[in-house]
DNA sequence: TTTT
DNA sequence: TTTT
């Protein structure tokens, strides 16, 4: 029947992409995304956090591996999955999103001395990136899931 | 900083819209949407079902409530929020969808003695379908349908 | 630089498909969209209709060919692309969407005497349509174009 | 019936924002975006820029005014509006992009002395780009960039 | 009429 | 907890 599932997402990572390949070679990175929005909750606005995991694969993968670090902005378009695992004969899911598409934003936003070229060990964008010292954390351990 | 935030999902209703009024009167509307994709894994094509819950406010609560029921095929626009909670003191999280719009598709536009007017008891959706043998027009037997 | 280009149109079809295939063997369909959208002018709800012309590629043009008829709906996700071309001397120029995904909407919606399979010659959508004796007219003629 | 229309861009502005009102006292303005997409034509990858007018009202309107200039990089989500108008007794018809929301990308987060405020007389955006050149992180050089 |  |  008909059907539809778009996703479209702009946000800072929260953490450095983690690529790793799959046995046939193929390429997947994990991102954690930070989408900053500020809505209306009931007369005033309030900002409102929501962290998002986004997979993405082959050649997308290794270029957000390439290019982009903590703390970096991102348009990401893709759709929503569930995934599905149990642990201890409980069933377990929790809603992430695969990318078809990625682009890089906010270039010029200035700082640290190195311009271009892909990253190398510093996080280019991490003094920016969503607060919290225990940060980077939008997988939660998974008994956080509550199903 | 940049942020932007927008899921758009056609699917059905998983079961029949929960109406509830919060005290200041507003009325909230929580929905299940299946929505089912047909992607390529690997090499070849699988169906996979994305399960969402999906909350609407005010007169889109309402509406939903008056002319969705359990099974209903539906456009939903609006933005991912991230819910958390607390349980036995463990930070507990989920990914749902908070709607900005509803749009009902492909339902009881035809003719016949049944359809049109707020639903009742009965779900309208939940039998195969209730299209009489000779309507259902445009629906090509299922494995004829190359998508 | 950054860049996104993205459009999501439900609409009926103002004619029926117009299937070629290019030199290459690559088939091409066109077609035109009816978008009936219900906004807020000033204080109050009127009805707009914005006509589109959409042009679908390869598999997804032979599809469209196949089961689409003036009036069916459908769901188009696709790209805005400027057409440009000479008239006169005069630079022209037009707009429409490219599209990468085709979704077909609104089964049930009953009527006719037959039912599924691809379409033959009768347009099983053609009462329903947007109105207009001189329909399926969402090509303007060349010189309307104002620029 | 069934109806949806949206429209996501990502472009840079084709000139200054201009900013006026009607009798009624609602501010609109008017903007034109490139869209500078890399599309597939055949085998290969070519460059392609679609421009399109936008409509901005009420606040978006007076915001887009006041911190937008020619060059700035913005994301526009709204909806395709087709404008119709007669000359010389002839249909004339054009289509064009209603904005909703307007969200700022990629710029003044920079730290330095400009930047920040609203927008006086000068074009920020108009010259090759104000950033320093310790600055421009994370921008690549072109022919470096994969996608 | 075009921007990066 | 799931729909077609």
């Amino acid at each position: 029947m008909a059907s539809y599932n778009r996703v479209i997402l702009v946000g800072n990572l929260t953490r450095d992409p983690e690529l790793r390949y799959i046995p046939s070679g193929t390429a997947v990175a994990e991102i954690g995304l930070a989408v900053n929005d500020r809505v209306k909750k009931g007369d005033q606005w309030v900002d409102e956090t929501t962290f998002v995991d986004v997979t993405l694969w082959s050649r997308t993968a290794e270029v957000a591996n390439e290019y982009l670090s903590k703390g970096a902005p991102v348009l990401i378009e893709g759709r929503l999955k569930l995934d599905t695992w149990e642990k201890d004969g409980q069933k377990r899911s929790k809603l992430k999103v695969i990318a078809d598409k990625m682009q890089m934003l906010g270039g010029r936003t200035g700082g640290g001395s190195g311009g271009g070229g892909p990253r190398g060990g510093s996080d280019a964008y991490s003094q920016p990136a969503p607060a919290s010292s225990s940060a980077g954390a939008n997988i939660p351990p998974e008994d956080d899931i509550p199903f």
